[in-house]
DNA sequence: ACCTTTCTAGTTTTT
DNA sequence: CTAGAAAGGT
């Protein structure tokens, strides 16, 4: 152990032998913040204590993973538990569901279904589900559940018309959901923040969880900031580990504040920095220290690191999209000729539609990638059908699961027999499950309803004769017995087969990895199933994220895209100071995440919703100094290329139709754009961007979707908009925020 | 009951 | 543009 200890730094040593009594790490990027985690754990056990007493909490499963790894990697014996908030609450639910007031084998609801239960909520307390949208209202549901507030505290606090009308769905989407036996995301943290008000199962805990780690506390909302205080309430020992700098879950409710406060938590705390960088270049570094400098609420941090320096930090420029996307594609085979792997590469964006464009460029080019969306697969229609089913089998009252697959395939069942059946089980306060073994007491029903309704309960009631089989096996027994199988194999698209038949596998994989596999705890994992759980580090290709999906991860060349204003920063985190310094600190993960090479991009122009807009660049390039400007000077530039089109729609083409055109051309690279045209306000001197210039100048021809013809006459821009002021040929003039204005830009 | 067509509304980030 | 819901026809 002395051994291990030698090996890391003075600041990373004392928080590793820290032993009881709070500990704050707080640890910038890269420097070393999970190897003291692990060796923390792995101190505490050398020091004695049990493995069965260590609680690690981590922000993704991956990262359970990978830390369970890195400390068996020890040689210590194993026994810890390390989970994530969401999975350690869906355990403790489950093994207290008495105690809780839950059936041991709740559901679990995810986006889709929580939609599905909020509108039948609505409806059932007859609102209209247009004038409540549901995820309107679980957006308010999520908040309140975040901060521990009940249907009634809600109505208490809200006193105008809409907010009572709320609080009404709101509870109802409880009751709703309690009938169903589910729990939705937020659930699973409240109900055990709730559970540990109890003062018996709350000292039973924390006798269990003797030392607790909290990984990213920074990240964790009110609720989340229960759970760590109550199971760490009597003997204190919580470590928790994170940096408001990299806080970038606000919109969901975290609190950046939960770290800043830690030491007035607990006063005798003790703190230990962690400033030294092992990541990055201080070229990297000193990138990331320029951004972040300019936010006003956070704590001062030096981070500096002894590695040697590297290249320069680059930005790039590009036409449009496509055209930024061809400029990954190159840049990332040059790197690969400057002997870098593909798997040491990747590429960040901030909102999943951007990775379109990228796929296409990326296939084009032949360069392999993954996209870690870990999510998407469970999205998929024909995977929630199985799911739904397999979530039937041991909860027979979830109605949302019933409804989605009672009629799939179709077996005569239509809507009017499933209100049927749902307003007998509303009305008479019974089980669903009770009522669909009694269908024939259900007065309102035809017989052959009837006889079908009862055709479907014997598919169902079959199945659940086998639970006690590994779960492959009743993965592939419901396959087939539902009828889902022939379903899916006569469609032509076998796409949808090819993807039950991978949830097989995951089944299968589940069942070797599990020490006691049971489909309840499958359904629980792949519930809780996050994006960057899908990040394969073995798979040889670039990986394509969100910002957000790559936190905690590290790459030897990263590549922004999109550093555009209404994109980094997001176009909805405008209106307040505290989220522009979130988007902020989001571009700050996103940089340093890079080890040597780093590179920013953003296009002039970007295709929104089928009309391509005019583009700023993002502000958050302002303050940057050292940047290597890369402009694309036309590189992809070909008139070989111009295919009859180009003559033909010349005028139009420099415009939003060009778009229209796109989908078809897949050999075709799209044509593109002549010469490059100095359309910045002051190119000349843009080698570091000091400026956020826009790509307009006055006495610019452009064209509005609505009004025409036009010229510019002047612009003007404060933070957060951009405005030009344009007198049409109509004779208008007006003054448009070029955020929103559909602006084509003619000769 | 079910299929097709039409329309409308919603578009950040995620457990 | 696209997915999902309402509407209308068979």
């Amino acid at each position: 152990m002395d051994e291990l200890l030698a090996k890391l730094t003075a600041a990373q040593q004392q928080a590793v032998t820290h032993i009881d009594g709070p500990l704050l790490v707080l640890a910038g990027p890269g420097s070393g913040k999970t190897r003291v985690i692990t060796h923390r754990v792995a101190h505490l056990i050398h020091q004695g204590i049990r493995p069965y007493n260590i609680l690690a909490i981590t922000f993704t499963n991956k990262a359970a993973d990978e830390m369970r790894q890195r400390i068996a990697a020890f040689n210590l014996p194993r026994g810890s538990t390390i989970c994530t908030f969401h999975s350690l609450a869906a355990r403790l639910l489950r093994e207290f569901h008495e105690k809780a007031d839950l059936p041991a084998d709740f559901s679990i609801y995810d986006d889709a279904d929580q939609r599905s239960a909020v509108r039948d909520a609505t409806k059932k307390i007859e609102l209209d589900p247009q004038n409540f949208p549901p995820a309107q209202m679980l957006n308010q549901i999520s908040a309140c559940k975040n901060d521990l507030e009940s249907p009634e505290q809600f109505a208490a606090r809200r006193t105008d018309f809409r907010g009572q009308k709320i609080a009404l769905i709101y509870s109802a989407y409880q009751k709703q959901l309690k009938q169903n036996g589910a729990l939705d995301f937020d659930d699973l943290l409240m109900k055990l923040a709730l559970l540990l008000r109890d003062s018996e199962l709350r000292d039973l805990l924390n006798q269990r969880f003797r030392y607790v780690l909290v990984d990213e506390y920074q990240d964790t909302n009110h609720c989340q900031y229960q759970i760590a205080r109550g199971l760490a309430l009597n003997h204190r020992n919580l470590c928790a580990t994170g940096d408001p700098d990299q806080s970038i879950y606000g919109w969901r409710g975290a609190d950046i504040g939960n770290i800043l406060a830690f030491e007035q938590d607990y006063p005798d705390a003790k703190i230990v920095r962690l400033e030294e960088n092992f990541r990055s270049t201080p070229q990297v570094l000193d990138l990331a220290d320029q951004l972040i400098r300019a936010n006003k609420k956070r704590k001062i941090k030096k981070l500096f690191t002894s590695l040697p320096p590297g290249s320069p930090c680059e930005l790039a420029e590009f036409e449009d999209e496509y055209d930024e996307a061809r400029g990954m594609t190159d840049w990332l085979q040059s790197l690969k000729e400057q002997n870098l792997e593909y798997r040491q590469m990747a590429v960040f964006y901030r909102v999943n539609s951007m990775s379109r464009p990228l796929e296409e460029a990326l296939r084009r080019a032949t360069i392999p990638y993954q996209i870690v969306r870990g999510v998407e697969f469970f999205q998929r229609k024909e995977i929630k059908d199985m799911i739904a089913y397999l979530r039937l089998l041991i909860n027979l009252s979830d109605q949302v699961a019933l409804k989605r697959v009672i009629n799939r395939p179709t077996r005569g069942i239509g809507q009017t027999t499933i209100g049927r059946i749902f307003d007998h089980a509303n009305s008479s306060g019974k089980d669903l499950w009770q009522i669909l073994n009694n269908i024939d007491q259900v007065p309102t029903l035809a017989n052959a309803a009837r006889t079908r309704v009862k055709k479907f309960v014997a598919i169902i009631a079959d199945l659940q004769k086998n639970l006690n089989q590994p779960v492959r096996q009743i993965v592939q027994t419901t396959y087939k017995k539902t009828g889902m199988e022939s379903l899916l194999k006569a469609d032509k698209n076998e796409d949808p087969h090819d993807n039950v038949c991978e949830l097989v596998n995951s089944a299968a994989q589940y069942d070797n990895d599990s020490e006691a596999p049971s489909l309840a705890e499958y359904l629980q994992q792949i519930a809780l199933v996050s994006d960057s759980d899908a990040y394969d580090a073995e798979s040889g290709s670039v990986s394509l994220m969100t910002l957000h999906a790559a936190k905690g991860l590290e790459f030897p060349a990263v590549l922004i895209i999109g550093v555009e204003h209404g994109l980094i920063p997001h176009a909805r985190s405008l209106d307040s100071e505290d989220s522009l310094e979130e988007e902020r600190r989001l571009l700050f993960v996103g940089i340093t995440r890079a080890q040597q090479k780093l590179r920013l991009s953003f296009a002039r122009r970007r295709t929104n919703q089928g009309a391509s807009l005019t583009t700023i660049r993002s502000e958050f390039l302002r303050t940057l100094q050292g940047l290597d400007f890369q402009q694309s000077l036309s590189p992809y530039e070909d008139f070989n290329d111009a295919d009859e089109f180009q003559d033909e729609f010349q005028p139009i083409r420099r415009n939003n139709y060009q778009s229209h055109h796109r989908p078809h051309q897949w050999n075709n690279s799209p044509k593109k754009s002549k010469k490059r045209r100095p359309t910045s306000i002051d190119d000349s001197q843009t080698s570091t961007s000091t400026r956020s210039d826009i790509n307009l100048q006055p006495n610019q021809l452009v064209r509005h979707p609505k009004f025409g013809l036009g010229r510019v006459k002047s612009i003007s821009s404060d933070r957060e908009h951009c405005f030009v002021v344009i007198q049409f040929n109509t004779g208008a003039r007006k003054t448009l925020d070029l955020q929103y204005a559909k602006l084509d830009i003619l000769d």
